[in-house]
DNA sequence: GGAAACCGTTCACCTATGTTAACTAATTAA
DNA sequence: TTAATTAGTTAACATAGGTGAACGGTTTCC
């Protein structure tokens, strides 16, 4: 991909909302840092103070939080055109509580606080469009809480296999295990269950 | 409460995190219109278009999702400077994912769309105070999901006992159980243990 | 002021998921 | 190319929480 292309898919993804200028589009890619990341690299660490906010471009990362007893369960998988990081400590400067993790060789673009309001400030479509993208975040949130309380494991894993297939063919199984919220020999189990169901 | 008086806890509220002249002040609660709600009434109805965002001046509101099997989840409880509704039906004209219902004689300030977004826009310190809020919320959101997910009934009830008092104290039990993610009678089980064991 | 509805508790039994551990398959690194 | 690691499966057993039912104590409301 030659360097002047590198933003198209983030053009053709935010134009598929907004109206904006070349002009705008170059200040708000300006910004960015082009970050590859290897398979398994962190970009976020849970306990650090989380510096950057990032596009994801290319790959894929899992968001997870570890628990005292030392287990993992994964908050959500960023694929192409996600955002992620925990703004939460991007924006108050508290520890992250979870950490973000390459799970394919990715490539994301990454801005610091001050480039960020930065943008936000100058570049009107950016602070709509933004604006727009934190609630639906924060709209999935209450949605993914519902449904990690009203239904069992394995309702869960069939509406995974429904409504995001992609995960179940891409990730592997005890990262979807985590998102799930079991442990991977209960998935297997399940997985087991509807196989002989059939 | 004399009627000049009835926004003055709002006031000292906001005024906790930022500053404004009386002329905006005067601005923002001209938006409100001022709510009674009888113990058990309804604010917003799952499934209905949520209409109306609306703080709370006194008593106590909880919301809560219903499922498919009739089983009802509690999000969260709203007291005094909280605010309440359903900001993705409220926005996106999508149904209500929750219902919120006065668990006291309570009284609430609301407004409907077109007047919030005017206030947003005209009211500075008003459109900056609602930012941090929602993305306090938005927080808090992911927190509870975190919670959710890695500790136990027990564990949560007794956090709930240590970090929020007077929930336990003022919310009937079997709303508290909701509020776990567990049966009241499973709560009355676990109250028992804990009781035993002292 | 009495009937009806609701609330909290307890109990016996049930079920989904966790735990531990052993085994095989697949992937990675030397 | 093999050795080492990681991933997935299975099974036996343990446990937290759900279910249904019964009981007494409170509210609620005609």
């Amino acid at each position: 991909m030659k360097n002047e292309n590198i933003f198209s898919n983030l053009r053709k993804h935010i134009a598929e909302t907004d109206v904006f200028s070349n002009e705008d589009f170059e200040k708000l890619t300006s910004i960015f840092t082009v970050v590859p990341l290897k398979k398994k690299e962190f970009f976020t660490v849970q306990g650090d103070h989380c510096r950057y906010l990032a596009f994801v471009n290319e790959g894929c990362l899992r968001a997870f939080h570890t628990d005292d007893k030392g287990d993992e369960f994964t908050m959500y998988f960023a694929f192409l055109n996600w955002w992620v990081g925990d703004k939460t400590s991007f924006y108050s400067d508290v520890p992250a509580r979870f950490s973000t993790q390459a799970l394919e060789d990715s490539e994301i673009f990454q801005a610091d606080k001050k480039k960020w309001e930065d943008a936000l400030e100058q570049i009107p479509f950016f602070e709509k469009w933004y604006r727009v993208k934190t609630r639906k975040s924060y709209e999935a949130t209450q949605q993914k809480i519902i449904n990690t309380q009203t239904e069992s494991a394995e309702e869960k894993y069939l509406k995974l296999l429904k409504n995001n297939p992609e995960i179940v063919q891409r990730i592997p199984q005890h990262y979807i295990a985590s998102y799930l919220g079991i442990k991977p020999q209960s998935l297997s189990r399940i997985r087991k269950n509807l196989s002989e169901q059939k």
